[in-house]
DNA sequence: ACATTAATTGTGT
DNA sequence: ACACAATTAATGT
């Protein structure tokens, strides 16, 4: 666990806090599509990511998902520092998009951390932007872009954070992702097989090239 | 190995 | 968006 947080966060956190955080945090590895935050929930610990990517969603009302979008090793939950400060429910839902390795840390730390290390106050506010700045790009696609764009977008992106060429999931599971329905999917998918981009299969998809 | 069933994907209206 | 057809995977016998 040690090596693992000063490979991930060494540069950034200073020898004492890393310390205190192996103190304190707990070791944990989860199962890809392992559960990490429900809506609702109230948070009792950040998480630190060591490995692996995490997907974020937003649910409306319907129950429809949308994803917002990915953590990454290195980054944290901007959600649970939101709702730390003000012991709310969390907004947003956390699954593990591949298996990861993550780090557990108290919530009550965390005030005491950001009064005492300037490095953890640095990642709070470094994290908050990262996260604005992904959300607003988000925003963005679903404002302003056509869905084949968005699609081709996600592609690209989960092939990203998975580091794999070949997307595990159902066109249906797409659609739930991009808040479509699976017949658009499918067609946009049938589209870009055609332009040699990518090849389908049932159950998963090769990406040849985007 | 074959038949049955369920789930996923393709297509026309 | 819907209905249905076609295809493929999973399961039991």
């Amino acid at each position: 666990m040690i090596q693992d947080l000063k490979e991930q966060y060494g540069t950034i956190f200073e020898n004492e806090l890393i310390n205190e955080i192996v103190q304190v945090g707990t070791f944990k590895e989860v199962p890809e599509g392992f559960k990490l935050i429900e809506i609702g929930d109230y948070l009792r610990g950040m998480p630190l990511l060591i490995s692996g990517a995490i997907k974020i969603l937003r649910e409306d009302e319907d129950g429809d998902e949308l994803l917002l979008y990915y953590l990454e090793k290195g980054d944290t939950c901007s959600m649970t520092m939101a709702c730390c400060i003000n012991d709310a429910k969390s907004e947003i839902r956390a699954i593990a998009e591949t298996n990861a390795k993550l780090i557990m840390v108290p919530i009550q730390k965390m005030e005491e951390w950001t009064a005492k290390y300037k490095s953890w106050r640095n990642f709070v506010f470094n994290s908050y932007h990262e996260r604005l700045n992904e959300l607003l790009s988000t925003l963005d696609s679903i404002a302003f872009q056509k869905m084949d764009e968005r699609l081709v977008g996600y592609l690209k992106e989960k092939a990203r954070v998975t580091k794999d060429d070949i997307i595990h999931n159902t066109h249906q599971e797409i659609a739930y992702d991009l808040h479509s329905s699976r017949v658009v999917i499918s067609r946009l998918l049938k589209k870009l097989e055609e332009m040699g981009k990518i090849k389908l299969h049932r159950n998963y998809l090769e990406i040849i090239q985007l």
